[in-house]
DNA sequence: TCTGGGGTCCTAGGACCC
DNA sequence: TCTGGGGTCCTAGGACCC
């Protein structure tokens, strides 16, 4: 290789500094503002938000002029504007955002077909095996973020690492519009300054319950016995953190994961006291659910509904189907029942959902609603039909009643397996 | 401040079976 | 008569992530 082919290659050839660090994190930057801005250029440099002006809305996405005013994600626009008076407001596109997603997700899979999307705009990608052909880790990075800003005008950062959450932390670092290696002997080093906020798993409650034993930094979890973890968040976090905070992670990059549930959910604008009202969206729901179902050849043997109601307390029922279905009538059927038990009485309804869980194939729906009692029944029609024919000597010799030994045509049934 | 919609995973208790 | 331990399934709730 020579090292007059661009600035990227130069950085990392000859150092091999990013040996080893070949997992990568690749994140849109702003993705649904940035692709907004694509469509109102004028708007480039202003604070702009993601979301609707009107109602419940929470904030989707917001460009760093509007970040600068504290304005982050899933914040009630109503706060967001209070915060950045100036902010300009524009409606999602989800389509666009799904067009774009499509399109850097192949870019990605032109470097390594060991793409992992983890969300519209993020992906794990394995560059291990693209030493050869496109160049250490750092150099397919920095080629797939100027690719990506060539073909769609949009930036993205990435984070190269061993591990996969190492990755995530540092694509995390280098936005926007960066690229950080984490070498593997300087990954405890990175790691451990920082705030445990970082980890992997820690929100708002599990942060709490650190603090509340004196844990502030990465480096605090790492430096704990993991019995001390665990009665604090419980057994999976508590191995989950410690073995992030020691750096080890052993999940390797997938691409192809099986959904495990498809649910659709709606907050009215209003909250809703007419229960006929909340009926009727749960049957438009409960079709968009198997709409999606059927789309994907798949079977729902659980149905589950969720109520928010005007306090915010959110209940949840869920029940498992006779037999799995994808029919909008009949998951329909089962949470309305779910519904009807809760017993609303008119209080005011402000969220509800459908959710089909325990996903299923073709092949194993069809087990499921193989019956052997119903195998025994078709085999005794047709020997009295064979009966009324040719009488009960010559049935009794068909082969028929040979699968059954000496169990005689009419006799009593197999016992349910 | 007043909280969207799409998900995944974990916990915990009870039923049931061996 | 009282008492096991493990495994799996079901259900409800909650934490977390983007």
């Amino acid at each position: 290789m020579s090292k007059q082919d661009g600035s990227a290659r130069q950085v990392t050839h000859g150092v091999a500094d990013d040996e080893g660090a070949t997992i990568l994190h690749i994140d849109m930057d702003a993705f649904f503002a940035s692709v907004e801005l694509l469509d109102h250029p004028e708007l480039r440099g202003k604070p702009v938000i993601i979301g609707h002006a009107e109602g419940r809305s929470v904030v989707t996405s917001a460009t760093y002029e509007a970040r600068r005013f504290g304005v982050t994600a899933a914040m009630p626009v109503s706060k967001a504007m209070r915060l950045c008076p100036q902010a300009i407001v524009l409606p999602p596109h989800h389509e666009r955002y799904t067009d774009y997603s499509r399109r850097v997700m192949s870019i990605f899979r032109d470097a390594t077909p060991l793409v992992e999307p983890l969300s519209i705009d993020e992906a794990f990608l394995d560059v291990s095996g693209a030493r050869r052909l496109l160049g250490s880790p750092a150099v397919v990075g920095q080629h797939i973020r100027e690719r990506v800003q060539r073909e769609t005008g949009l930036t993205c950062s990435v984070g190269a690492a061993a591990t996969k959450f190492v990755a995530k932390v540092a694509s995390g670092r280098a936005k926007p519009d960066g690229l950080l290696v984490i070498p593997p002997a300087k990954t405890l080093a990175f790691l451990h300054p920082l705030p445990i906020r970082a980890l992997w798993g820690v929100g708002a409650k599990t942060e709490e319950a650190l603090l509340r034993i004196g844990l502030h930094t990465v480096g605090d979890v790492a430096d704990t016995p993991l019995g001390t973890l665990t009665r604090a968040v419980g057994e999976a976090t508590g191995v989950k953190l410690h073995e992030l905070a020691h750096g080890r992670d052993a999940r390797s990059v997938v691409t192809a994961t099986s959904e495990k549930s498809v649910g659709h959910e709606v907050t009215f604008h209003v909250d809703v006291t007419d229960p006929a009202r909340v009926r009727l969206e749960l049957l438009r729901l409960a079709d968009q659910v198997a709409v999606r179902l059927r789309r994907a050849e798949l079977f729902a043997k659980t149905v589950a509904i969720k109520v928010r109601f005007e306090d915010f307390t959110t209940v949840t029922r869920s029940r498992t189907l006779a037999e799995p279905s994808n029919v909008g009538r009949r998951l329909f059927e089962e949470a309305n029942e779910l519904l009807t038990a809760l017993q609303l009485d008119g209080r005011a309804v402000r969220l509800i959902g459908v959710r089909a869980e325990q996903l299923t194939g073709e092949q194993d729906a069809m087990a499921a609603l193989w019956d052997p009692d119903e195998e025994w029944r078709e085999a005794e029609t047709t020997i009295d039909s064979l009966r009324a024919r040719f009488g009960g000597e010559a049935v009794r010799r068909a082969s028929l009643l040979g699968r059954k030994g000496n169990d005689t045509a009419g006799g009593t049934r197999a016992p349910r397996s």
